[in-house]
DNA sequence: CGCAAAAATGTAAGCGTGTACATTGTTGCA
DNA sequence: TGCAACAATGTACACGCTTACATTTTTGCG
């Protein structure tokens, strides 16, 4: 399992008949080079397998084209469908993902550290996980790009910030409108700023009527909470809708209704968060709040592109609403 | 946005009185320093939130403790959640995760080859997609660990194999001990090795019992596809079983069933492969052919804690039957 | 106490590239 | 032809660390 190492631009200098500045021109389109030596040693490069390393050429001009990506896990498909998407703006744009998996780590500083050292020249925070101010401490001299919910307050950062006030307003004014009137809020993880902030629009949403809900803090946005949480609180509370902290606990939610025998939209409306893929399946068919295909990811990859002098930049999406039949009939137009 | 770069080794050495060696060795765990220096010089580190920088480290001692990870896609629950598993084993190694998405992107090649300018330490290559070949090619100083299915013909590398011999054989039994004759398989990918493998071994538990299967090649390992080709050949061919190429494809041949008026199970049995949690749903429920948990990550993580220089090993790794409701009544064990 | 061996640290030369600066080759124009 | 201006390339050092080798300090023991 031996194998030759690759040559080095000396060498590869050596072969052509010019200097290693003439190579190093040559790879960084450098306009002062002649356009015909350069095809010659791109050529020449091509032929040896020549590609100059990336860890030395980032030494001394101290941009990696590496991107940390910092989520929670790439298992739950709320996380890897928008990440699947970034991923792809990265590699359009030759730069290259890092991957750090917060979740079940108990030292996610530890990992953002170990990523640091690695000179990454953007961060982006895709993970309620971590705290902004430790991601700032640690990265010091990377980019910070935010997709999480923590309120920044002035921090400098770039930002991409979901609203989703009329989607919600549009979901409760149509349940409403069914004649529904107990609502219950099943939460994801209680300090989760996303999920404060998504109780916050419902709680707009049903003001508007003088109406209110309940909450219910016990799931981990994770389909077996779902199910499990809601097997107990539809016994218990009764609701008329449950609104669920994602999409993955809403089908739990959903799976949970049917094995007690509740049909779900006549007896118990169930609205979901994220709008996954898997939730507008047939088997499930959940009503989501979702930000437009692909917009976040499309944000981010541009924040990206900016420099690390630019001025903080801040984004707001709006969220739309995919209608499903877990809450009944389609709304007219 | 500027915010101060961190200090160097020279400077901290300057700092604690000491030579940039000595620094380096408190970091590298140098058995030649003395307990007491290193306490000092790791507390004056943290003090001033120095760590070394991983480029300049790895540009001279050439190990990197990257791992590239070839993957199709994120976000498929199949790939999402063994890579999940892994990439958190790679991290308890303090290895750092480069992520290749090689889906939707017509250059896996060109993908790979900057991928190789970091001089990756291990490759994983995690993907169908991507031909070993190529791989071997283009990261020439870096060990290639495969977890795909290509067949390896004594190529020098690292390799965890799957054997679903005796599962397929269990499934297979129990469905024509049911009394079913008519087995057909839709298939991921025509090109892709995985699939030959796994219509090979349904292919030798129907050759037992005198029987063979029917094959239609239109999937693509979606659950759409598995929707729209299973309502086709549902109503085309009217099986006994459909055997999907993995999981995704059979809960979308399940929905299909169930709009075609099908009941599954009785009027159809389904059977999927990869065994991702969300088969394993109560409205899904398929049963699924799959490695036991986690077994495939930690061979992968156990082989990339080898060195280039060991011999090449091969892992197999017996699959097992996760019963569903999709194939009717559990066998008595 | 003296001296050899061992332990601890320092010195300096790379690792493979980018780039400021120096040098050479070329062109234009009087 | 001569000389300025510019285009093309070369030279040499810096990037921040590791490590072979040199040097200093400590230890052990007769």
């Amino acid at each position: 399992m031996i194998r030759r190492k690759g040559l080095t631009s000396v060498e590869l200098a050596k072969l052509a008949g010019v200097s290693s500045a003439t190579i190093s021109r040559a790879f960084s389109n450098d306009p002062r080079i002649k356009p015909e030596t350069r095809e010659r040693v791109l050529a020449l490069a091509a032929e040896h397998g020549f590609r100059p390393n990336a860890m030395a050429r980032s030494l001394n001009n101290s941009r990696s084209r590496l991107v940390a990506l910092v989520v929670n896990t790439v298992a739950n498909p709320a996380e890897a469908e928008g990440l699947d998407l970034l991923i792809h703006r990265l590699q359009e744009r030759e730069l290259m993902p890092l991957l750090l998996c917060c979740a079940n780590h108990e030292d996610r500083g530890h990992l953002m550290r170990i990523a640091s050292t690695y000179q990454v020249d953007h961060v982006v925070l895709y993970s309620d996980a971590v705290s902004v101010d430790d991601a700032l401490d640690i990265f010091r001299s990377a980019t910070l790009i935010v997709a999480s919910s923590e309120p920044l307050e002035g921090r400098a950062l770039f930002d991409v910030r979901l609203d989703a006030t009329a989607a919600t307003a549009q979901i409760v004014d149509h349940l409403v409108g069914q004649g529904r009137r107990h609502f219950v809020y099943l939460s994801g993880r209680a300090s989760s700023h996303i999920d404060k902030q998504r109780m916050r629009w419902f709680a707009d949403a049903l003001a508007r009527h003088g109406m209110a809900f309940e909450i219910v803090e016990h799931g981990d946005y994770s389909y077996e909470s779902g199910y499990k949480e809601a097997a107990l609180l539809l016994r218990r509370l009764r609701p008329d809708v449950l609104v669920c902290a994602n999409d993955l606990m809403a089908i739990g939610a959903k799976d949970a209704a049917a094995l007690l025998g509740l049909k779900v939209a006549d007896d118990v409306a169930i609205v979901g968060h994220d709008g996954v893929s898997l939730s507008n399946w047939d088997s499930h068919s959940i009503t989501t709040i979702l930000p437009p295909a692909g917009i976040v990811s499309d944000a981010l990859a541009q924040f990206i592109s900016l420099t690390p002098a630019s001025e903080p930049q801040q984004r707001v999406v709006d969220c739309m609403v995919r209608w499903g039949r877990s809450t009944g009939e389609f709304p007219r137009h």
